[in-house]
DNA sequence: CGTGCGGCTTGACAGCGTTAGGTGAATTCC
DNA sequence: GGAATTCACCTAACGCTGTCAAGCCGCACG
């Protein structure tokens, strides 16, 4: 019963500091990403940054990239979240406005995060401990678009041809997601000058809405 | 006199064989740029590929980085000439969507060189061999637009609110390079099951340019 | 014929992600 | 209580990268 007891208690306490340690490792990475970016991060930097040896991070990490998807899907989760507060506006062409619009403050007030969530391709797909494929975390803004989308179309507010959800979607999502990266890419170009991309991607909304829906006029 | 002759054929025959090196580095790091992309290949493959060794690169371009804007610029112009092609529509509007569905295919065609030309960020400005600041190439294509947008709003074909060219012009173009660059980050994803992007960027270009014109009923 | 220029090579450096093998303290077993 | 075991972490190294200082060597020139 003690020693029961007394080795339950020894290995929750090592499994919690082995769960500091790991989260720590994540905390540094993530600091580390944001103000550096992920490329010019260092696993040796991540592993000085909390007084540790590199190889430590591989003692709680397979490599590298299983240490930037664990915060990716994190990030996923973020955003995921921010698009359920949309939730409870009832007209859908207003409520893909005010997605929109969310997605992309999202996305400028965590660049670095977003920058790795949509603006690389992931090499292997995500898989957890186990080796299993991975639910995509995205899926869940993703479908929640879709579902918007779709609630449009069910309710014939878009016009007759727009009748696939999944085109319409992407075609939001990669409109918005372009003004954004453009951004990224290129808001320290000399040669061209930005407009503020929330004030672009407010018109493109604006434009994209009513280039879509019936009675336009 | 004859001196002279021989000395400049001497003389330019050694440049012609520089240039000719350099033209076959250039050669070699395109062809495994676009098979391997640009962050996989090596200088050493590139040096390897021609017979050279990896130091040599460094007689011709001053680093990596230079040598992968060397390509850029070409592919800068290649662009601009396909818009140019664009050039004789006179119907701004229509000239417009055009150019989108243009851009497209020369994105989905060289998608090594549209990854690098527009979904990474410069580090530096582009520098010429003197040193002084590069013209850019790419404002061909950007400038072509805005003029084309600009066009269509003197003649009032836009609607009164979406009177800045600028604004409208990164509005099109970051809406066809979102759903270009999702394409090529996502498409392989096994999550989301993109539509084919020409599919979807034409119906952007219908969606926007109906959103933004006059009597768009 | 000597001299020098310059394209190219040799050999190296520092840094990267990553790995095999060892250390030492905490825990468990007898 | 002493021995055995576990395991988080470290030491040392590997192969790779972009890049550079110094030297070689053939060709053009005085």
């Amino acid at each position: 019963m003690t020693t029961s007891a007394i080795r339950t208690g020894s290995l929750a306490r090592r499994e919690r500091q082995k769960a500091d340690t790991r989260q720590a490792i994540l905390d540094a990475a993530r600091e580390l990403f944001v103000t550096d970016g992920v490329e010019a991060t260092t696993m040796r930097a991540i592993a000085g940054k909390i007084g540790y040896t590199p190889t430590a991070i591989y003692h709680h990490f397979r490599d590298k990239d299983a240490l930037i998807k664990e915060l990716c899907m994190a990030d996923f989760a973020a955003l995921g979240q921010a698009m359920h507060k949309i939730g409870r506006i009832d007209d859908p062409v207003d409520r893909l406005r005010r997605m929109g619009l969310a997605y992309t403050d999202f996305a400028l007030d965590n660049p670095s995060q977003y920058r790795f969530m949509f603006m690389t391709a992931l090499k292997h797909p995500l898989l957890d401990a186990n080796g299993a494929v991975v639910t995509a975390p995205d899926e869940d803004a993703y479908v929640f678009l879709c579902s918007t989308v779709e609630e449009g179309i069910q309710r014939d507010l878009y016009r007759p041809e727009l009748s696939d959800a999944a085109e319409l979607s992407q075609m939001f999502w990669g409109g918005i997601h372009g003004v954004i990266s453009l951004w990224f890419t290129h808001s320290k170009d000399p040669h061209i000058t930005l407009r503020d991309p929330r004030e672009t991607v407010r018109t493109m909304c604006d434009v994209m809405i009513r280039g879509s829906v019936r009675h336009s006029g």
